[in-house]
DNA sequence: CAAAAAGTAGACCGATCGGTCAGAAAATTT
DNA sequence: AAATTTTCTGACCGATCGGTCTACTTTTTG
């Protein structure tokens, strides 16, 4: 029937990248409930009608911009299985989700609050989704340990530990901005990493890829 | 027996209380904006009025409530010293902030927030104190690589560390809860502080002491 | 006991909230 | 060019926001 492409045009889905945009720093900065659609479009440099126009409520736009930073959270720690290398399989898990911290700050912290305020803005299935993820790592590294591969540690806290210390680094940026006097730079984020890997891997007495070895140690 | 009460009597103080009880759970939930005073007073049994009786606005019930918060901060690591063992010192310090985080969940929640928001309801006070708090202990720690007590680890980041994993118990633990069917008992709570003193420690290549060991490893 | 102080609480205020609507303006299709 | 669809936006709505004021009740004090 009709062409997609037109109804599509690029100047909605320009629109709406933007509001999706400022929304993402204003529900960092207050929280769902704290934030405004005025604000948001403020912004956005858009009437505020203009705002509900593309994005039908305040709930409808805060789901689609939780979903486009959902998205983000994909890695290669997915598809792990026990016949890969913990310490690799480990060290890569843990420097993409540095990265992720370090180039989308915005999208942890709205997820933090999101789960810091009790998650009641996560649809069942996500919750679902997330429960089978966890259980089928879990799994892996249970075999690895089985097979002697990996020191006995309990697998959900070692991954709550991996989530929060290189979430850390997002969430709390600006208290670690104020205690070094200014913002990490990406030279100081790759030694934060390198510091990071070791200390969990060491931590499972797993010896550091070589290159994700710090300098000097 | 005696009369206790004074002109401060303490229907004041216990109405000055239960309202801080209340705020702290609410912007826990919502976030500083995000809660209202009207949802703080219904939870306090009591008139919005009456409220701000006893706390003359928003930002002063605020306030308060977060010296609470930080007042719990203290602990025996404020004291530490470079002829401490670095073992035992560590080990505490994380059990102690474990501690908090199973019995005042709702103030670290609180204290993430305000901190993952920027930070702009704490005065500068407290954030210089603070971060004379981790010069002297990054000194410490300093000290101890110096000596060989400790295997060379950048000190902030070895502090992060230990914050964002004991902190994540509280501040995540609807997430927690979520994925484990249920809420973390005080026994599994023991279980993860030992898991947590053991990444850590291991991760600096520190040993355990004993009373903090897991009791299969 | 009476006066003063402390505590309670309903009514109300201007501002802002999320959201609606109608009609103008612009873009696209016929 | 006309018709149609998409985009834009000011005006407006009821609800709620933080906060004030005043009148009332209770408690403490002299």
């Amino acid at each position: 029937m009709t062409v997609k492409s037109k109804s599509v045009s690029n100047i909605g889905a320009k629109r709406r990248s933007l509001i999706m945009s400022a929304a993402l720093k204003a529900f960092a900065q207050d929280g769902y409930k704290g934030a405004s659609i005025q604000k948001i479009a403020d912004a956005a440099q858009l009437p505020k009608a203009n705002v509900l126009y593309y994005f039908s409520s305040k709930q409808s736009l805060y789901s689609e911009v939780m979903a486009s930073i959902l998205d983000m959270w994909n890695s290669s720690f997915d598809d792990v299985n026990e016949h890969d290398c913990p310490a690799e399989s480990l060290a890569k898990y843990i420097a993409e989700k540095m990265e992720v911290s370090r180039t989308n700050p915005f999208s942890s912290k709205v997820f933090a609050i999101e789960i810091i305020n009790g998650g009641s803005n996560l649809d069942r299935s996500f919750k679902q989704q997330h429960k089978l993820w966890v259980q089928g790592r879990v799994e892996v590294i249970e075999k690895w340990i089985a097979n002697g591969k990996l020191n006995a540690v309990d697998p959900q806290f070692l991954l709550y530990h991996i989530w929060s210390t290189t979430q850390h680094y997002a969430d709390f940026s600006t208290q670690i901005k104020q205690l070094r006097g200014k913002a990490m730079t990406k030279q100081e984020f790759a030694e934060a990493t390198k510091t990071v890997i070791k200390l969990i891997l060491h931590g499972c007495g797993l010896e550091v890829p070589v290159q994700y070895q710090l300098a000097d140690s």
